[in-house]
RNA sequence: GGCCCUGUAGCGCAGUUGGUUAGCGCGCCGCCCUGUCACGGCGGAGGUCGCCGGUUCAAGUCCGGUCAGGGUCGCCA
């Protein structure tokens, strides 16, 4: 294992013996000094040599360093004031080129996402990417803990589906063996045989895959779903308490942890939304946002993207909140497993959660009895057949239950106010998208 | 998939009513250079203008097709 000290830890040590490793930024190559701006995933320092005036061979080193490779330097640490960038420096004693760079790169600072996306590896290398990572890991390990604490066990559903769990237009199908299996499209169908089989409260963060041809910047066909399933509610209402704890908890570690370096970045002050959330029915977001001058261009009930960002700005008016829960959906446009009102057929114990204009969420309770959960399905023309193992799930007892689905890479794209989930994802995959 | 927009050097862009060797900035290469820090100065290389076809004496420029990308809608997380 290469020793070597982390470059953010540099300013707090005294001057005297180091080694740093990482890839150049920037050389300044002078005749009588030569500066290499070298940075490390925690930061930049700035190392340094004067040129000898015989032979040198770190100075040609020096001279023929490319931008991007990555090296180790042994040197002498120097605080001294006259350098800016955190007036350190590194005296350079050995310069090691592990990895050299070809001079020219494909991508500079100013290039667009899709040709960022071509060469991914060379723009996560830039500060405020390398930052979106360390906050999803912050942010899924304070919801893990939130999990863990209340007693939620972490599961991991099969990707690999005999059957459809949502449309069956946006499935992947896949070779298996001398038939033929899906890509997930959501762990819903598995993750709520949970409570049947008596787990309680479940949760799991796991890919998806959607088949749809959707050309957005908030849409990929492969992503995170973070997914929790909780038994024994009465409604709804007792899955958004829940969904609401979780991103509090969520959002306050990444605030805690992260929230100067984001408003450096990203110029965001992270807010921590306090409880509860505004919680509007659809029908009077709807009739909110017609008050507002604008009329949802539909002919079913559903909202539009536009009526989302409308209904949003009207909750931070009015509120203050960056987050809303827009319920009770109507059961027209549901699927056929979210629970329909006691006293209305025509409407759900549903929620979409919307974030900054965004959807990032649906939640429901979900239909345990199984005679309904059948009437339901024909009702939207499913053949129940099809469907037999997963009614399975509710012959034998189960309890009153329901859960959410939400997007992980939309979460982090809104919270820090990008205009794009590729920007948050790892690697997106899109309809034109699965290199690299 | 619908609609709108874009495609010119490694990257970001300009290119007039169609007209001679297609420009600019950054980067790259070479030389020079008081500790630079967006270092600076001088010089240089690099382009079959996304692709195919058409109109024309002449196409980066006009027309048709096609591919790729962006925005938006549909769909959703």
């Amino acid at each position: 294992m290469t020793k070597r000290t982390l470059i953010k830890h540099l300013a707090a040590l005294d001057d005297g013996a180091v080694a740093v490793s990482g890839w150049v930024d920037t050389v300044r190559d002078q005749k009588k000094v030569q500066f290499v701006v070298l940075r490390d995933e925690s930061g930049a320092v700035q190392l340094v040599h004067p040129r000898s005036e015989e032979a040198d061979e770190v100075a040609t080193a020096i001279s023929a360093l490319a931008q991007g490779s990555f090296v180790t330097v042994t040197g002498e640490l120097k605080h001294d004031e006259r350098v800016k960038l955190g007036g350190i420096e590194v005296k350079i004693e050995t310069l090691d080129v592990v990895g050299a760079a070809d001079p020219e790169t494909p991508i500079a600072a100013d290039s667009g996402v899709d040709k960022r996306m071509d060469w991914r590896f060379l723009d996560l290398r830039r500060p405020e990417a390398n930052l979106i990572f360390r906050i999803q890991t912050t942010l899924e390990h304070a919801w893990r803990s939130y999990w863990v604490e209340n007693d939620f066990i972490e599961l991991h559903t099969p990707k690999l589906m005999a059957s459809a769990s949502e449309s069956k237009a946006e499935l992947f199908e896949v070779e298996y063996f001398d038939g033929k299996a899906y890509l997930a499209q959501s762990p819903q169908f598995f993750k709520q045989m949970a409570q049947p089989a008596g787990f309680g409260k479940i949760f799991e963060v796991g890919p998806a895959f959607r088949a749809d041809p959707s050309f957005t910047s908030r849409h990929a066909t492969e992503f995170t779903s973070v997914d929790a399933e909780i038994s024994w509610i009465d409604s709804h209402e007792d899955v958004m308490r829940m969904h609401e704890e979780l991103l509090v908890a969520g959002f306050r570690a990444v605030k805690d942890k992260h929230g100067a370096e984001i408003e450096a970045a990203f110029g965001v002050e992270v807010t921590v939304p306090s409880t509860p959330f505004p919680r509007i029915p659809l029908a009077e977001a709807k009739r909110i946002v017609a008050e507002r001058g604008y009329e949802v261009p539909r002919h079913d009930d559903d909202m539009d993207p536009e009526g989302e960002r409308q209904i949003a700005a009207y909750v931070k008016e009015a509120f203050d909140h960056e987050f809303v829960f827009l319920t009770d959906y109507a059961s027209s446009i549901r699927p056929f497993y979210h629970m329909r009102h006691a006293d209305d057929a025509g409407l759900t114990n549903s929620y979409d959660l919307i974030f900054n204009g965004v959807e990032i969420s649906t939640g429901a309770q979900r239909e345990h009895r199984v005679d309904v959960l059948i009437e339901n399905a024909k009702s939207k023309g499913l053949d129940p057949e099809e469907l037999d193992f997963y009614l399975d799930f509710f012959r034998y007892g189960a309890p009153s239950h329901g859960g959410f689905g939400m997007g992980l890479s939309r979460v982090l794209m809104l919270l820090l106010h990008l205009s794009n989930i590729r920007e948050t994802t790892y690697l997106f995959r899109g309809p034109t998208r699965l290199l690299p």
